[in-house]
RNA sequence: GCUGGUGUAGCUCAAUUGGUAGAGCAGCUGAUUUGUAAUCAGCAGGUUGCGGGUUCGAGUCCCAUCACCAGCUCCA
């Protein structure tokens, strides 16, 4: 028998996958071979090479399912070494990730990282041992047998559930771990790892389990790649909204007054409004109105909503008199009280109301983080309340929005489509009908996306974008749901053609999500180097003596009336001491004007990158600033105005 | 909410086995009139998150609580 292995033929016959692999590849090339695709089919290199097999293609430890194997496999060293240095532990599941691994322990006692010097030295071991990865199979029951007889509780619970009558166990020395596969030759491969950090984490996921130890580490094909990842998490350290939002002056905590909450300061303030009053234009420009409704709600209505049943944890109450108020954690109510107030034609549809809506959220104390999840938040908020038939066609306007802002700012999304939770309102028919419309629109829109099954909203399926932070985590963003609940429980209706009484749709849409997420994301994205067009100051014009202050105030001026953010800093400092400090604050356009400007008139133009343009004159600065901040938006479908 | 960790000046961090709370930056005052990433000097700044306890003595040890950080569950 032969297989082809890069472009050669080799004989096969008895030998091992890595035989075979041997006779061809060059031995340095050998040396970093993790494992075998034989026809597709991800292999050991322990394996024999099966009779039928046409080609083998050798996975190198520099690949990315190279690097998928080396971290599973040396997720087993770390469950071997723990088990090694702290007996009685449980292990239940340790696999790779994309920034490495994980394992999830029962142990005596919770590991802290100060177990982590420890429990690498003895990897380390494990790794120069150069200790074989074999593969065995049995049958079910036997499996079951061994991990009973090993006090595996959890490995017995995950094979019982397994529908396959054979299962497949590897063995490390002393450690055997129920695994699909495959593993790298031997311990050895293992060369460059890291752990991490430590983290608890439920069994299965679910909070009503017990909650087991996790360690989270990382491993490469080599240390230089190794270094190279620990780098880059220094670096995103460096851009984290929290640091950058501090050091701009953009916002602040008050823990102890109201956590979870922000307090803008004026510089992030106004980034703010520029991104809002560009937002609302161009929602007016895409057929929107914009509405605003009340922060609190009479309890009653948050009953009839079904918010009181299925949110009430989230929401904040007031008793005022003999009144109780629910403060609202969504803007729907009102925006159907809006629609509500006149009778409704089909030709009034859709009607499409936008609020930036303050809500208001208990999230349980351990998730704030930052900007990027708070209890107060403003939503991009809109209702689009259309008949049944335009529903498709007002769904891919939402999602050409969408499009449009992740391209204004060069994100990178993914999209996912959540169908029912078991906690949830509404017939059978109306969840089929709103899941249908959103996969139309996707597929239409031709946009890859995956299903979330049961991750939908209480009252309706929905479509979630996510945007990824500086350090690859996923945060949602965009918001699509549509609704056949509420419109019933609120009795809305439109007059049809036939002069009926019709139920309308609602849609549910939120495009960047919260204001203040949108934003965090946006931080990192620029690590605070914003586009110029949401700058909050775009330029500062610096003295180098104070006969220059009266030239520097008259540019300020001129620029400020071409509708350009400039300030002035004429403070008694050294040049080099101003512009570091106008370059640290990431202000796009650092002017200077010294005796050599004021005779020629204009100013010295250096940008934050560290660029030094010249001397400009106040118009060409105009210029060149306006076409900066115009810049991003000829690439989509928006426009940016002065104001 | 859960697991682990951390709370010291506006910020970043020190403080031997429990023994007088310090420094840099920022701030204020003065000097300096300065040419593209930090001019010099002086001053001021703190019931060590809050509340108990152990001790002759607690920033340090213990308990409780609030908050933050890394995750988990949840979520815009």
């Amino acid at each position: 028998m032969n297989v082809v292995v890069e472009g050669q033929n080799v004989e096969s016959a008895d030998g091992s996958i890595g035989d075979v692999l041997q006779k061809v590849l060059s031995g340095k090339k050998f040396k970093s071979v993790v494992a075998c695709l034989v026809d597709g089919v991800l292999l050991d290199t322990s394996t024999n090479v099966p009779a039928e097999a046409a080609e083998l293609v050798p996975v190198y430890a520099d690949s990315p399912q190279g690097l998928e194997i080396i971290r599973h496999s040396t997720a087993h060293i770390m469950a071997c070494a723990v088990q090694r240095l702290f007996p009685g532990t449980k292990v239940t599941i340790g696999p790779a990730i994309d920034t490495g691994f994980y394992y999830d322990f029962d142990a005596p006692r919770p590991f802290s990282s100060e177990d982590f010097e420890a429990i690498e030295a003895e990897m380390r071991k494990i790794v120069a041992e150069r200790i074989p990865f074999v593969r065995t199979e049995m049958s079910r029951e036997e499996a079951i047998a061994k991990f009973t007889a090993m006090e595996e509780p959890y490995k017995v619970e995950i094979i019982s559930e397994l529908p396959a009558e054979t299962v497949s166990v590897y063995s490390c020395a002393d450690f055997v771990d129920l695994c699909r596969g495959p593993h790298l030759p031997h311990t050895g491969f293992a060369v460059a790892l890291k752990l991490l950090s430590v983290a608890g984490a439920y069994w299965r996921g679910s909070e009503k389990n017990r909650m087991l130890s996790r360690i989270y580490g990382t491993a490469f094909c080599d240390e230089k790649a190794l270094k190279g990842y620990l780098t880059m998490l220094e670096e995103a350290k460096r851009r984290d909204h929290r640091k950058v939002g501090r050091e701009l002056d953009f916002f602040t905590f008050h823990e102890d007054v109201a956590p979870g909450m922000v307090f803008w300061l004026p510089k992030g303030m106004l980034l703010r409004t520029i991104l809002e009053d560009f937002w609302r234009k161009e929602h007016l420009k895409r057929g929107y109105e914009l509405v605003q409704g009340p922060q609190l709600l009479r309890v009653e209505t948050w009953q009839r909503s079904g918010h009181y049943d299925h949110y009430r944890e989230n929401m904040y109450f007031s008793q005022i008199e003999e009144d109780a108020y629910g403060i609202k954690p969504m803007n729907c109510i009102s925006h159907m009280l809006i629609y509500r107030n006149s009778l409704r034609s089909y030709r009034d549809l859709p009607q499409r109301y936008f609020e930036l809506g303050v809500v208001h959220r208990h999230e349980k104390s351990g998730v704030l983080h930052g900007l990027l999840r708070v209890r107060q938040f403003t939503q991009d908020d809109a209702h689009i309340l259309c008949a049944p038939e335009q529903l498709e066609g007002e769904i891919l306007k939402v999602i050409e929005l969408i499009r449009d802002l992740m391209h204004l700012f060069d994100f990178k999304y993914k999209v996912a489509i959540s169908t029912r939770p078991e906690d949830s309102i509404g017939t059978d028919e109306a969840w089929e009908l709103a899941t249908n419309a959103l996969v139309q629109a996707v597929e239409k829109a031709d946009i890859p996306y995956e299903i979330n099954e049961g991750d939908g909203a209480f009252y309706g399926p929905k479509i979630d974008v996510r945007l990824l932070d500086c350090i690859g985590r996923e945060w949602q963003c965009s918001t699509i749901q549509v609704d056949f609940t509420l419109p019933d429980r609120f009795d809305l209706t439109y007059v049809g053609q036939d002069g009926e009484r019709h139920r309308p749709v609602m849609v549910h849409r939120a495009i960047m999500g919260s204001v203040e997420r949108f934003i965090g994301v946006l931080i990192e994205q620029y690590a605070g180097a914003l586009p110029v067009w949401l700058a909050p100051v775009q330029a500062r014009i610096l003295t180098v003596t104070d006969t220059h202050n009266d030239a520097a105030t008259a540019l300020a001026t001129a620029l400020q009336q071409a509708g350009i953010r400039a300030e002035v800093d004429t403070r008694n400092e050294k040049l080099g001491f101003k512009v570091r400090e106008a370059q640290v604050a990431k202000i796009p356009y650092i002017l200077v004007i010294g005796d050599k400007e004021m005779e020629a008139g204009g100013a010295n133009v250096r940008l934050r990158t560290g660029d030094n343009l010249g001397l400009q004159t106040a118009d060409g600065i105009v210029a060149m600033i306006r076409e900066d901040a115009q810049k991003p938006f000829q690439r989509g479908g928006m426009r940016y105005s002065f104001a």
